[in-house]
DNA sequence: TCTGGGGTCCTAGGACCC
DNA sequence: TCTGGGGTCCTAGGACCC
């Protein structure tokens, strides 16, 4: 069996905990340059606030009501995961921890078969709510699918005391009848409106399909979702702890024109991504930079490019990284556009005790002097925040009047965003 | 004026090999 | 007039997830 553990409206929650005010009230939380609406109260769904809504227009489409919009806060919002994940992990032997607000748990029925699991369910989602004052709902299940299925009851339904569990046919005929099948995990917008057109309403209408019909219509990603909505487990998670891919992107909050100012952007994302790559202990073979324009804006010429390096080496220090983006930027960059997004990818990721020599590669010398230099850093940033130590390729110049640099990260917009409350001793709550 | 960010998997089709 | 067969690798694009 499986158990899904989903907190409820994760980011709104996590704001909740340190301001009880915003308790019943419409409350959104917005994305990076307060841009769009990426988490929404049960209130604000209520009111009818889609997802993904710009902010600018929540005035004009909401008129008159009270909403309350809050800048995103990743560092409150990560810390928070942390915590509720520790308790998962503290409750049952094996945990995927699958996004920022959700973990599978992996029951194993001899542990389990003489345990009421609903009963222990129940129990679990009480502790985290008192122990981090986390709303969180739990579906039990034979497969993963059918445990989204059943954390989506628990979710919607208070008399499932935040625990559902499908552990036999009949319930899971009656959970599939009701699900509509666009909600089904695995089955997106496109899918959906294709079913719905063939007649296919519920989940059950779609497990009521025959298997070649299902494939060949929706290839075999489609056919392992029909297999685990009949309780067939076929949905491994315990692959690739380590990405194939890493990208930080972001949006500007001001379009950019020069090559210089974009080159700070994509030294700060750069950086990011030889981070993260040192993170999980790997080493990347490409480095790409994109840069693109505003896709809204019709009145300006539109263009998106980028383009990749092949370093001479598997590389995730600072300098090479960064050198290689900053190259790659060279390569793609065109003037004469207003350029208001780019990223920066690093992909070919192996692991960096396989670090094969070429002749082709900077001295040996030197790389094993990058590798510490971002080490050292990594530790400093650790114990004194995240912009302590930087490249001073990803800083702007120097204001001539004041003699400090502004770095790319806090040139992004977030003017409504909640304090640090857990990660920051100047924002620790005071009880008075 | 103002419209997010970060991933994975699958397939088709082209290039290339013998 | 008639123009093979089988394989791998890579990439772009689509679909999906949070």
């Amino acid at each position: 069996m499986y158990a899904l553990v989903d907190c409820d409206n994760c980011y709104v929650s996590c704001e909740r905990v340190f301001n009880p005010a915003l308790e019943g009230k419409a409350v959104v939380v917005l994305s990076n340059n307060d841009g769009c609406v990426v988490a929404r109260s049960p209130e604000a769904k209520a009111m009818g606030i889609p997802e993904g809504l710009p902010f600018y227009q929540l005035p004009t489409r909401f008129p008159g009501k009270e909403i309350h919009a809050l800048s995103s806060n990743y560092t409150l919002y990560g810390d928070m995961s942390a915590r509720v994940m520790s308790i998962l992990r503290a409750s049952a032997p094996d945990i995927f921890i699958y996004s920022i607000d959700e973990a599978f748990l992996t029951l194993p029925e001899s542990k389990y078969i003489d345990i009421d699991v609903k009963a222990w369910g129940e129990a679990l989602a009480a502790k985290v709510r008192r122990w981090t004052g986390m709303p969180v709902s739990i579906g039990i299940a034979p497969t993963k699918t059918l445990a989204k299925v059943a954390s989506k009851f628990a979710k919607r339904y208070p008399g499932y005391h935040k625990c559902c569990v499908i552990d036999n046919e009949e319930r899971r005929q009656k959970a599939l009848a009701l699900f509509p099948i666009g909600d089904v995990w695995g089955i997106g917008h496109r899918s959906a409106l294709r079913l719905e057109a063939a007649g296919i309403h519920t989940a059950l209408d779609f497990t009521h399909l025959d298997a070649t019909t299902v494939q060949r219509a929706m290839t075999v990603t489609g056919l392992r979702t029909w297999q685990e909505l009949h309780g067939r487990d076929c949905i491994s998670l315990d692959h690739l702890p380590r990405k194939q891919t890493i990208c930080t992107s972001r949006s500007f909050p001001k379009m950019l024109t020069t090559r210089d100012e974009l080159a700070v952007a994509l030294s700060s994302f750069a950086a990011r991504c030889a981070f993260k790559l040192r993170q999980q202990h790997s080493m990347a073979q490409y480095v790409t930079a994109f840069i693109s324009t505003n896709p809204f804006r019709d009145d300006l010429e539109q263009s998106c490019l980028a383009h990749s390096v092949a370093l001479p080496a598997p590389a995730s220090s600072d300098p090479e990284i960064v050198g290689a983006a900053l190259s790659a930027l060279d390569a793609c960059f065109r003037q004469g556009f207003r350029w208001k997004r780019a990223g920066v990818v690093v992909s070919g990721i192996v692991p960096d005790d396989e670090l094969q020599t070429s002749f082709l590669d900077i001295p040996a010398e030197l790389k094993k002097k990058f590798m510490e230099m971002s080490a050292a850093a990594d530790e400093i940033n650790r114990h004194h925040g995240d912009e302590s130590l930087q490249l001073a390729s990803a800083m702007h110049t120097p204001d001539p009047a004041t003699g400090k640099a502004t770095t790319f990260r806090n040139s992004i917009l977030h003017a409504r965003r909640s304090p640090f409350y857990t990660t920051d001793i100047r924002d620790i709550i005071e009880v008075l």
